[in-house]
DNA sequence: GCAAAAGTGTTACCGGTACACCCATGT
DNA sequence: ACATGGGTGTACCGGTAACACTTTTGC
């Protein structure tokens, strides 16, 4: 039996991702926008986003629509929320997800982002964005300050080699507090994820900072709290 | 101008929504699951669903659907995930979004459930569900731990009058744990969110234990943690 | 020597946990 | 009287927060 027109007295959408990219640069975390290239709204910061295809998953969506805009693959994302009001697309019926994604700033495709028009911003300096965009952003950052607080990230932001400072000025800019600097690096130390290296970070400080990495299982690995929401 | 048309190019889907609908009964997590009525796996346990109309969000569908299959208005719910692998649905190509929802068992149609056949299932104890339902049910309870840890559920799943007992079982059967019974009520009284009622519960202890409320602002308080997940 | 960032140490406090214990009452 | 669930009290332990203090080095 082919079940293949089923459903087919069911209406049908366009369904597509949006992606919330966030990078990290100068103790800033920063959102990349395009100027929307297609009426309604044309000209105006958007998202970059795309439609599912017919044989991609939405996750398969989005590592598309990332390699296409920012140039790279093996991204850190997660599903933040369905937006589906009817009138939210004023073109058409487009029922959304939008997926953040976190990378990092010195590795991506910088022509690439350019050839779009596309900008950083600073997530504390946000234009006005289209549509429903405003609430994908919030909720991407509130559920990236709900994944920081229990998962170690900074691997998908920072350099392959980091300070402390750095890794702590991240922490505070994606929670936009000062969490203790003393705290924040005893915390860092007992959860045992990060390996030190020899050599120094003398950019920003006359004695120099020891440089870290992440190690190896620190990848995925679920902490009952690194810091209180 | 008229946009109508401006995404014609791209391909059109299904949407639908699934709703994994949790009910509370007997000190038991309950789910509720329908005998599939179309091709295929027709006659095996799923969860309902329904597909998305052209006037609705996503939301509007679960609340039609939840409406049409156990009776029910102003229910709770949250979206869970979204589900979109290409052959996920053998019959078409099908992307839904899961959404749990929270009812209380003494308030549903019981006679409309019946209608289609559907049952009851302790969460400890489910048959094997269609597609990927089973997934979806997973990630529902997860998140249903997650939203109980940090606001206050029970308004949802309990009678109207119930005693700190039944909320601590609630709670220990949500986690599937035992939370120690005095920290339990002594965190409770802490948040001040309950009204203690001046009539007992004599069903099921001698002593009898006094019946409360949810306090007016409970509702989406939300509490920096109730339980350790 | 001094400024400035890196890094360590000290202490007080609060919340979670474990568990002992008392209370009320129907049988 | 005693069993049973309801309800309270207490003592310990660990994490967190606040903040003082030391280290290193370029200027």
């Amino acid at each position: 039996m082919n079940y293949l027109n089923l459903y087919q007295n069911q209406p049908k959408y366009n369904v597509a991702v949006d992606c919330i990219v966030f990078g990290y640069e100068n103790d800033e975390l920063k959102l990349l926008l395009y100027p929307r290239h297609l009426p309604p709204s044309q000209g105006e910061w958007s998202l970059m986003g795309g439609f599912v295809q017919e044989d991609e998953s939405m996750e398969e969506t989005t590592i598309r629509v990332l390699k296409q805009s920012v140039g790279l693959e093996n991204i850190f994302m997660e599903q933040v929320h369905a937006f589906s009001k009817p009138e939210r697309d004023p073109g058409a019926r487009v029922i959304c997800m939008a997926f953040y994604a976190l990378i990092r700033l010195d590795q991506h495709d910088k022509d690439l982002v350019d050839s779009y028009g596309a900008k950083w911003f600073p997530i504390s300096n946000l234009p006005k964005l289209i549509f429903d965009h405003d609430d994908m952003v919030k909720l991407a950052l509130e559920k990236l300050q709900q994944t920081a607080s229990y998962k170690l990230i900074g691997k998908e932001l920072l350099p392959e080699q980091f300070t402390l400072t750095q890794l702590h000025n991240l922490y505070n800019t994606i929670f936009q507090r000062k969490f203790d600097a003393g705290n924040f690096r005893k915390k860092l130390s007992s959860l045992n994820l990060l390996q030190r290296l020899t050599i120094k970070d003398t950019g920003s400080s006359k004695r120099g900072a020891y440089y870290y990495m992440f190690k190896e299982q620190s990848e995925d690995l679920i902490i009952e709290r690194i810091v209180k929401v």
